[in-house]
DNA sequence: TCAAAAGTGTTATCCTTACACCCATGT
DNA sequence: ACATGGGTGTAAGGATAACACTTTTGA
């Protein structure tokens, strides 16, 4: 590593011109008895875990559990990145200043100690209601944000924007018919967002307008927690991430609701089992729950050895043979 | 968005002392007559396209493009975030800053215009030589790689480490008779890196050790550029971002061998095409290519409607009947 | 006629999906 | 007995992989 990483071809300006804040946002998720949970902290639980990255933190990484750790108590583990963004920030006079927010998700599992302190973990369907199909697609879908939607494209001026808006709320949302996408977290805020059905859209606007749908988060926090949602959501499908939330041992059954609380969706007992087996993703410790309903369950654990093994993933190219 | 965009449960200590220098850094990548080609700048080609993030760029992607086109000429289309990291930088006196590298890949198609300034776009595989596949394994990777890996596996002190330096290596370039896994490209670097084969890993050291493989960048462009390739090689699985490098029309061969290029493998002609045209992503123009040499091709464009209907990826989890 | 590339047919195999069913335990 | 959850069998359908083969052009 050298000391002036980059050397381009062009002059240099004074530094101190265009110096940046640099901010580090958490999406800590760990399994709950209220579903899949979220760190906050702040009163009324409206912000991630966050704060500046300053010059005694070793890393990026490092200054995250910093400050998650300082304003939670809780340490973090498997952490990944997930998006860089700049926003412009005003400083006390009029100058102008950037900064630069960078956000990451760490799973984690919950500590049933009795800790000093107790961090503050929500269900992350609190500030995403329409995000829960485990009974169906909510009411609140079909009932409120469909009309509202198809009433903000038709609120466009032109037909082909009204076409595309219809079109996007409908890929989104699975309207007329379509399947329902759980990954599109992202996309659907967003959506509801330009329509104004987010608390966060209307705040710049005199128009005290209507907040519809779930719990807001303040600045642009509950943007990245879609974000680190659909993340995961994606990632339980090619990495075995999900054992990151699991204790150590556990039933099928209940790693079964752990995906099912993750992705939104109930999914196939039998063919699930056949699933997880098949990849050889667990093994049995020989012992087995003492559950106080039904049949006692096999206990699993989690088969470390196959993220040495195999990379997981597999091709989804025609290679020819060698 | 609110002026102040994070607020934290604890106190914000005063800004300047930890504010840090923001640069974005591009890996700009284009089919040329020599294979999948990057674009690079600085006079023995060894920089990527960077420059610092400044208050009159209006968003980071707008910065990237202001430094890319100053830098080499080049327009870029498609652009995506690849990762943000941090390093110590050394400021003229004693004082230390933050140095944060914002990346990116951007695909786009070579401009064969007589246009005043000509880019300098190189062949990935200058800098990798080791990631093409795509006439078998190459000498390289047999004759020098491997047993200069196993001896910098067989120098650790322990046991464990060695096996475990071996099992790395042995998974990442496909030895004892395993397959080739090329999205590996970040790994495989990583370990040279660490087994001092690449000469920026010899840098700080006084040792003059031997540059074995490849040509080398400044800093750590050479892990930016493996980290974008990864990237692409992994999402033209799942997404058909291959078209952003393909000219508007095309034959099914050309798509192909664009296809191996970047991927650094050979595919099965056959196979390949009924995979594309079974996924619809293609449509005939009517036209055929007035080809030099053998039968006349059928041209198709790229179905930009597919990025409408479909979000392209299936499922994978075994989901329950509605 | 031959080389080179385009293009089609067909089969074996594997994975996914869906349906049906049996097992073990507590109340 | 029956409710609850645990667990197995199996067959249909689709996607992938491998093999063999025909077609159309220029030299």
């Amino acid at each position: 590593m050298q000391d002036q990483p980059v050397a381009t071809t062009k002059e240099k300006p004074s530094r101190k011109a265009h110096d940046a804040h640099v901010d580090l946002i958490a999406v800590v998720v760990a399994m709950t008895d209220q579903g899949p949970g979220i760190l906050t902290v702040g009163q009324p639980n409206t912000a991630l875990p966050s704060g500046p990255f300053e010059l005694g933190h070793r890393s990026l990484q490092f200054g995250l559990r910093a400050w998650v750790e300082q304003q939670t108590g809780h340490q973090l583990g498997y952490i990944e990145q997930l998006y860089t963004f700049a926003d412009r920030d005003r400083l006390g006079e009029q100058r102008q200043q950037r900064v630069i927010s960078i956000s990451y998700l760490a799973l984690t599992r919950v500590e049933h100690s009795a800790a000093s302190r107790k961090p503050a973990w929500r269900s992350w369907y609190d500030y995403f209601p329409w995000e829960d199909h485990r009974s169906g697609a909510p009411a609140v879908v079909g009932d409120i944000l469909q009309p509202r939607l198809l009433a903000w494209a038709e609120g466009a001026a032109h037909v082909p924007v009204r076409r595309e808006r219809r079109q996007r709320a409908a890929i989104a949302f699975g309207f007329d018919g379509r399947d329902w996408n759980e990954e599109l977290v992202l996309q659907r805020y967003e959506l509801l967002y330009e329509a104004a059905l987010v608390e966060e859209a209307t705040r710049s606007e005199q128009s005290a307008s209507l907040p519809i749908a779930g719990t807001s988060m303040i600045a642009d926090h509950r943007r990245i927690l879609a974000t680190g949602i659909a993340r995961l959501r994606s990632k339980i499908k090619y990495r075995p991430v999900v054992f990151e939330l699991m204790p150590p041992v556990f039933t099928l059954l209940q790693l079964q609701r752990t995906v099912e609380a993750l992705s939104g969706r109930l999914l196939h007992k039998p063919n699930f089992r056949r699933l997880i087996e098949q990849h050889e993703l667990v093994e049995e410790t020989g012992e087995t729950t003492a559950d106080t309903v039904g049949r006692p369950a096999k206990l699993f654990r989690f088969r470390h050895a196959v993220l040495d093994e195999r990379v997981v993933a597999g091709t989804k190219l025609p290679l020819s043979r060698a």
